[in-house]
DNA sequence: TTGTAGGCGTTATCAA
DNA sequence: TTGATAACGCCTACAA
């Protein structure tokens, strides 16, 4: 049907010219912003499929409205990494949610330490951003999106002054679990932690060696379980995965003579790994072996036991952001909102073992 | 330093103004177009900090240079489903190397079902598109971009004529590891089958429900599965889940007197939660039982046991769906590119055992 | 090396 | 209900 097959795409002029009617009416009839007759509107249509026209182009949409419908999310490090942990997963879940109202599509940033100033997030043509995680290099994407002027939203991370965030209750929520352990007559505790910085390094985690920590989530986290067992030695695992958990634990159990009846973990995944690592060393879990994690996340594939945890609302969170983003964009100042975790005694801790 | 607090955010031409310079020489000092004396570009610079004007408006430049910089991936159900799938995310990993030379945004849609025609793909100012997975809905989707006129690259799925696909021999690779498993002597032998359409059910498969099935992964894995097994039970899972292959297993292993000495999973997930479902029976993998996979991910904890499996390049493919994508972009046709399988013998298939 | 001018495709405003 | 007009902010021939 699409008869005038010129070299250049049609636009809404010459839509308009062919229909016989105002650039400005054949807008209406695609923005429906105002009424248009019956009449007018067929006519306009119909020049439009003639010529092939299927609507206004966005990107002259997005100038002239100064919106472009699109909400950057910055995620640390890899792609592919931040996909793989499930509560941001889950976050991204909420995020879409939240920014529902908007319609809003979500653009996909990595805070790129090479690229330090041509970086994507300077030149995407977004209307609001996103920041996700905590490290230092977070502060370099702040300062970009500050200076452009766009509205921004910190999840979990060091923000500025005046910067919206979400935040969660990590350390409370941290000491929480580990007192559950305490109250089950654990007195020989080992922990796992995330990364402590963007270096991931596997390694024994010293008061020291916090005090150049970048990650807040690590830090707090670590923060609460030190209040209930301050002595508790520690390891940082390299990332939030159940391998890496799996090699943590072995570190950590590997030594019958000071094995340690409980081991906190600061996220899930971590935990299901030190889980396998038991099993490997045929300790059963709980009975030789207390296990607990962080996150509360549906961790695929744990068999029949249910892990000792702090729920965290990772999808709240997202949508909280979405709707923070969604209030700064009609003109409201964004607000940090505070969300709190859910202790939840699972099958994996148990009481003390009885020393031989 | 900021001092003309105006209202409006300053733009080049301001800039301009102020170091009483023309706008377009002010527009090279960002752009690097072209070469610029030294003093003229401090003047410009010095301008630009004093008004607080941080480059070029990414809305307004899009629309001059007819490119926003943004490639939109299309991915299907909700986004944390996707998410969960590491051939997805794999896939995510490659395509953001492929589309690096673009230095490209990736912006994420979903192909939603409910709103029809005022999708966020009509609507979303991207120079390309990469849709990812297969059924029906996916067919509307590559409506809407193809009337946009816009390059589109479908990874897997089933495209129309004139569409540079990534496709893979999902076919002969299902046939290759089921052909592994029979030499083993293998005769008894069940399959676990990926969703066969959007409805994802769970339920036994035959092969008059294939003829209504819309996931082509599913239907020509399947395909090369019975080429070999023409007479193998087959039960369709809900997703790939470690958890759901555990269920689907429980189901295929329930009957002891019937049960099969040998059970052929189409991605390395369900793979997982068969074993799962064995060890849980006191079945020893692979002596009593044979389990292989597809994908060759890695699984995140399988303990020792390496899975038999067919490797697929799944960055790899999102590579060349990005490539693609660039060259289409370039103003050069983008071409379909064929992706094999790497056959992998690993630990969780033997020789069949002797009956009793 | 710098300046001039026109237009990218829309949409908001206002008047008719 | 429709139409004319003026931006939106930038870029790039082309001329000087």
């Amino acid at each position: 049907m699409s008869s005038h097959e010129s070299g250049r795409r049609a636009t809404i002029a010459d839509v308009a010219r062919s229909a016989g009617v105002a650039t400005s009416t054949a807008s209406v009839v695609f923005s429906g912003k105002a009424k248009v007759s019956a009449a007018t509107r067929a006519k306009v249509l119909a020049a439009a499929a003639d010529l092939g026209y299927t609507g206004p182009d966005p990107r002259a949409a997005s100038l002239r409205r100064g919106r472009s419908g699109i909400v950057a999310v910055v995620l640390e490090g890899h792609l592919r990494a931040a996909f793989l942990d499930p509560v941001t997963t889950a976050m991204m879940d909420g995020l879409t949610d939240g920014l529902a109202d908007l319609s809003a599509g979500i653009l996909l940033l990595r805070d790129d330490p090479r690229e330090s100033d041509g970086s994507a997030l300077a030149n995407a043509p977004v209307d609001a951003v996103v920041l996700i995680g905590c490290s230092g290099r977070t502060r370099a994407s702040l300062d970009i999106v500050r200076s452009r002027g766009l509205p921004v939203v910190v999840i979990e991370g060091d923000a500025g002054e005046g910067v919206p965030r979400i935040v969660l209750d990590n350390a409370a929520a941290a000491a929480d679990v580990a007192r559950h352990v305490r109250d089950l007559g654990h007195r020989d505790v080992a922990l796992v932690t995330l990364p402590l910085d963007t270096a991931r390094e596997r390694m024994p985690v010293t008061p020291a060696r916090v005090e150049t920590a970048t990650v807040d989530v690590t830090i707090d986290r670590l923060e609460g379980m030190w209040s209930i067992f301050p002595d508790a030695p520690a390891i940082s695992a390299s990332g939030s995965l159940i391998d890496e958990g799996q090699r943590v634990g072995r570190m950590l159990l590997a030594d019958a003579e000071h094995r340690p009846t409980a081991i906190l973990a600061q996220s899930d995944l971590l935990a299901v790994g030190v889980i396998r690592a038991a099993e490997e060393l045929g300790l059963r879990v709980p009975e030789d072996l207390s296990v607990a994690g962080f996150d509360g996340i549906a961790v695929d594939g744990l068999g029949g036991l249910v892990l000792t945890t702090s729920v965290q609302p990772a999808v709240q969170k997202g949508r909280a952001a979405g709707e923070q983003v969604a209030q700064m964009l009609k003109g409201e100042p964004g607000v940090t909102v505070h969300f709190t975790c859910r202790f939840r005694a699972g099958t994996t801790t148990a009481a003390r073992p009885a020393q031989p």
